[in-house]
Parts: structure tokens; C-alpha cells; sequence
DNA sequence: CTACGAACCTGCCTGC
DNA sequence: TGCAGGCAGGTTCGTA
């Protein structure tokens, strides 16, 4: 479901929310519920419950975003949230013996005395972590570069680790340990773009066109979080509303339909085992 | 290395 | 109406 834009979303929202009001008392978790044991991983319950029970270091101080997580961070530990494909992290403001709970609710999270943030996901790909912040780096050691922050030396840097690999272009914008955040939808939509031809082999591909791809995918990710993300089906804001990027998608989810731009027909191929939606006149 | 398929889950849609 | 099959914003594992 959520790509890098949903999750941009999502931590934006979240923070916007807990943090924009003023607070008499520091943001602290106070509470955890749980109505399901796992995820895709067994919900840490015990570590939280250890991080709830802190005087001092259970105080949310930022949530942020890397690659495709979320990160709530205390101050010694950060708790790591991952949407997987149906995840979704909403509020309920209340006595939680009053909460009306949905179908694929697992986990609720309490700050301040009722402000509750309830995690539902009903295919459970997602999960969270509890980690200590000194471990961070290493969590994250091999995952690739944040699109949106990439600096030229950057883009140079990950030219040369991909150019000589044999695989086709889309399985490496997609593959987390060069290039994170970009998914299935992103990934279309930009090849799409730069008409590059999904299966495409680096090898076949200049450098200059390459950079242009990397621009693009900067484009569309900004795009798309202006736009309030892409709902397909389960993705909502925090609020449970929709984004709007969808109605901007030009290939993805149009197969057998006019191609926007020659009126060819968009194609679907598996590539990687991913749906692969793409225009074979426009693209090569 | 890389490629591929399957696995992890539930729900929804299509076609017979 | 029912049932089988295919499909879905992701990641990880095993096998070739």
C-alpha cells in the first residue's frame, strides 16, 4: 500500500496532531492495547510495556520518517512502525472501554490520558519494533538513499553501484538497499515519465537518462505528497480520508486502457512478480 | 551476484 | 447464489 509519499503522510499528520497542540504535560506513553498477539512479527508488548513504565526516556520527542518506517522516538529507544501493504494508524480520542473496535484493529498506543493512536491492518504485512536508538544506523544499514534528499554526489555514487548490475531498471529503483521509498505505483509512473522501458538493462541506459529518471522520481514522490498520497484501496490519511494522487496515475491500474499519451493500449506484464503497467510505443 | 517463485495474510472482484 | 481464481501501495526466504 503506502509508498514513500503515504508515509511522508502519515508521519506528517501524526505529528501535526500530537504535536501542534499545546500539551500541559510532556507528551508521554502511558498506555498500550492490544486486541491481537502479531503482526507479521509478534507485537513487542512486554518492551513497551517496560518503556511505558519509564519516569524519564517515555516522553515522544519527533516522529519521522526513513525509507518506508515510521519512527516514533523516545529518548533512548525508537519505536518502529512498518505499514507493510494494508496499514493504516488512526486516533481516538476517549476512555478506551468506550472505543467502538473495527475489524483488523490490533493495537492501540496511548499518550497523555486519551489520546489514543489505534494501528488496524487487515492483511498484518505490517509490524512494529521496539529497537534502542544507538541501534538505529545499524537497522538501517541496508537500506539506500532517500530520493527526496539525494545530493548529485549522491546520484553519482548510486550510478555506479547499478550500472553494471543485470537486472531490469524498475527491479532497481524498486529494490530498497539502492533507492528506498519507491514502490510498485511510483515506479510505473516514473518510468512511464521518463519513457524508459520497465525491462530495461542499465547497461542500456546513459547516465544523463538515469539522472533524469532520479529527477523524475523526485518530482512524483513530491507530487504525490502534495496530492495527499495515492488510495487504492485501504490507504487513508490519519483522519481516514483519501489522497488524491490516483486520479493522477497515467499507467498504473489502466491495463487495456488508452495510453495518455499515444492512445496505444497499456500494458500489464509480471516483472519481479509485480504488476507492471507500462505503454510499449512510448517506452524503450 | 541474480532471478524467480513462494510465503506471509485478508478482502474484493470477476467469471463460470 | 456459490465457488474458484486472480489480484492488491511490501518484504523476506529458499532454490536454481
Amino acid at each position: 500500500m503506502p509508498e514513500l509519499p503515504e508515509v511522508e503522510i502519515v508521519c506528517r499528520h501524526l505529528s501535526e496532531k500530537l504535536f501542534s497542540q499545546k500539551h500541559n504535560e510532556p507528551l508521554k506513553l502511558t498506555q498500550i492495547k492490544t486486541w491481537r498477539k502479531n503482526l507479521r512479527y509478534e507485537i513487542p508488548k512486554r518492551e513497551i510495556q517496560r518503556l511505558i513504565r519509564l519516569t524519564e526516556g517515555n516522553e515522544l520527542l519527533e516522529i519521522k520518517r526513513r525509507a518506508k518506517f515510521i519512527q516514533f522516538e523516545f529518548k533512548n529507544t525508537v519505536l518502529i512502525s512498518h505499514l507493510g501493504m494494508t496499514g493504516r494508524w488512526s486516533f481516538y480520542r476517549g476512555d478506551i472501554k468506550n472505543y467502538d473496535v473495527q475489524k483488523h484493529d490490533h493495537l492501540a498506543l496511548c499518550f497523555l490520558s486519551n489520546v489514543w493512536l489505534i494501528y488496524n491492518d487487515p492483511r498484518r504485512f505490517g509490524f512494529v519494533e521496539l529497537i534502542n536508538k544507538q541501534d538505529l544506523p545499524d537497522y538501517f544499514e541496508n537500506y539506500g538513499f532517500e530520493p527526496l534528499s539525494m545530493r548529485h554526489h549522491d546520484e553519482v555514487s548510486l550510478w555506479e553501484m547499478i550500472s553494471h548490475l543485470n537486472s531490469p531498471i524498475k527491479s532497481i529503483i524498486m529494490n530498497q538497499k539502492y533507492l528506498v521509498g519507491v514502490g510498485n505505483i511510483y515506479a510505473c509512473e516514473a518510468l512511464f515519465k521518463e519513457k524508459i522501458d520497465p525491462f530495461k538493462l542499465p547497461k542500456k541506459i546513459k547516465k544523463e537518462t538515469f539522472f533524469k529518471l532520479l529527477s523524475q522520481i523526485k518530482k512524483i514522490l513530491s507530487d504525490a505528497i502534495l496530492a495527499g498520497g495515492s488510495s487504492i484501496k485501504n490507504y487513508r490519511h490519519v483522519d481516514l480520508s483519501e489522497g488524491n494522487f490516483q486520479k493522477m496515475h497515467l499507467v498504473y491500474g489502466r491495463e487495456n486502457q488508452p495510453c495518455r499519451i499515444c492512445k496505444n493500449q497499456v500494458r500489464r506484464k509480471i516483472l519481479a512478480g509485480r504488476s507492471t503497467f507500462y505503454c510499449s510505443a512510448c517506452q524503450d
